[in-house]
DNA sequence: TAATCATAAAAAATCGAATATTTAGAAATT
DNA sequence: AATTTCTAAATATTCGATTTTTTATGATTA
């Protein structure tokens, strides 16, 4: 007999969240940290114990996965996690200097006051971070940068009242963040990224469009450039 | 008991097959035929009897459906058909333009002569079509020049090497063709659009990047602006 | 009468088991 | 020895049933 009808509000999951969509964030994350080997086959049973779930949720979180790039799926082989490649990596940031520069032009266009605040608390919080906490491990300070970076990035084109466009644009960032972490564990700062950053901003909430525009293709391009180099020496290693 | 070791060779799925892949395949048809009505909830009890299948299977097609942008997930509140809107077939077309465009300049750069036949191939099957088959009724008729229309786009556009922006690309193309099919039902053809296919190929395949680009943008929004006013008659009606 | 709460029905999400497919290895054949 | 064929183990896919959540309905109270 089962009493509780009474719910458990700490384990009780918010509203539209479901065991399936938690997953694909988590596994989403492991893929993106590097904690997923690239090209690794994701053996489902493996992953249900891991992750103490069944088939179906598992199978939800990596069908949208598939979807997103992050993983590949083959016919009747089963789920591996996406392979990396100097191919790859060039089309990525190729479409990201496309699509998030496009992005940013709508959003310079229709812009409000408050997606100005937005960018400038965003930029804030990015750079204000402690430079090196003691407390935290190497790992937490960087997924924290992280988060803050991606959080800037889509502040800056948030405005642009294009949902798909948004989604391509982030999913991309995604992919692009994978590249980085995986391959420019070293030297996260080897170039003045923070000066770039303010430079974007600046472009972008004084409405130049172009100037802003052109700022973040480099942006983006230097970032592709660098993890270009660490990949080929990797590979040629 | 079961004895069949020996496979039924008719009923064997080809390699790589399976049935939610075959369910994402009929389901996005039927979407874009507009079979499915936008905004419809797919109650998946009604799914599950109506394509003669279990709950997995279909729900790993809406999962992928979802990704592609013809169906809406919400929390634990189910799928449904996605929406029409101005909005969205405003962004569709603006993305289709910007992203169909540069895939075109990039194809242009690299393609080389088995590019250029397949353009020529594919523009070609799509113009010799039978005006109107007395065999065929119109919903095959007008599947059929679908079919041979997404093929040339997807022609134009195959040698860019770029396999997300592709995919993006033909995304973009299904959504596109469905706005087309909801609203456009009436006259198909009201404009010259196989003149406008073959100015098209030919500057494609004389390398005029710029021509090129703009007359598919040309082309591309074309399209979209007849679709917008009879949404917008429809949706004033 | 309107609003709130409890209850029942419907539907979605998840689970564990069954089925079908692929892969790897051994035996048999050329 | 190399190739093919068969067999068994591993794995992906699918199914039917269970659990959880939402939605609709009616009762209760202010």
């Amino acid at each position: 007999m089962t009493i509780s009808t009474g719910k458990d509000p700490s384990s009780t999951q918010a509203s539209g969240v479901t065991l399936a969509s938690t997953l694909a964030q988590r596994l989403r994350e492991q893929i993106t940290e590097g904690r997923l080997t690239p090209g690794t086959k994701l053996h489902l049973e493996d992953l249900k114990e891991t992750f103490g779930v069944s088939l179906s949720p598992l199978r939800e979180a990596l069908s949208r996965l598939s979807g997103e790039g992050f993983v590949v799926l083959q016919g009747q082989r089963g789920y591996s996690v996406a392979p990396v490649s100097e191919a790859n990596l060039r089309e990525v940031t190729i479409l990201r200097m496309e699509m998030e520069s496009f992005a940013l032009r709508q959003a310079i266009a229709c812009g409000d006051r408050q997606w100005e605040g937005g960018i400038v608390a965003a930029l804030h919080r990015l750079n204000s971070l402690p430079p090196t906490t003691i407390s935290k491990s190497r790992t937490e300070e960087i997924d924290e940068w992280e988060a803050e970076h991606r959080q800037f990035h889509l502040a800056l084109i948030s405005a642009c009242q294009m949902p798909l466009l948004l989604q391509f644009c982030t999913t991309l960032h995604d992919l692009s963040d994978r590249y980085r972490r995986l391959f420019l564990e070293k030297n996260p700062t080897d170039r003045d990224v923070q000066e770039e950053h303010i430079a974007i901003a600046n472009a972008t909430v004084t409405r130049q469009a172009d100037k802003a525009a052109d700022l973040l293709r480099q942006h983006i391009e230097r970032t592709g450039t660098n993890v270009l180099k660490s990949l080929a020496e990797n590979h040629s290693k």
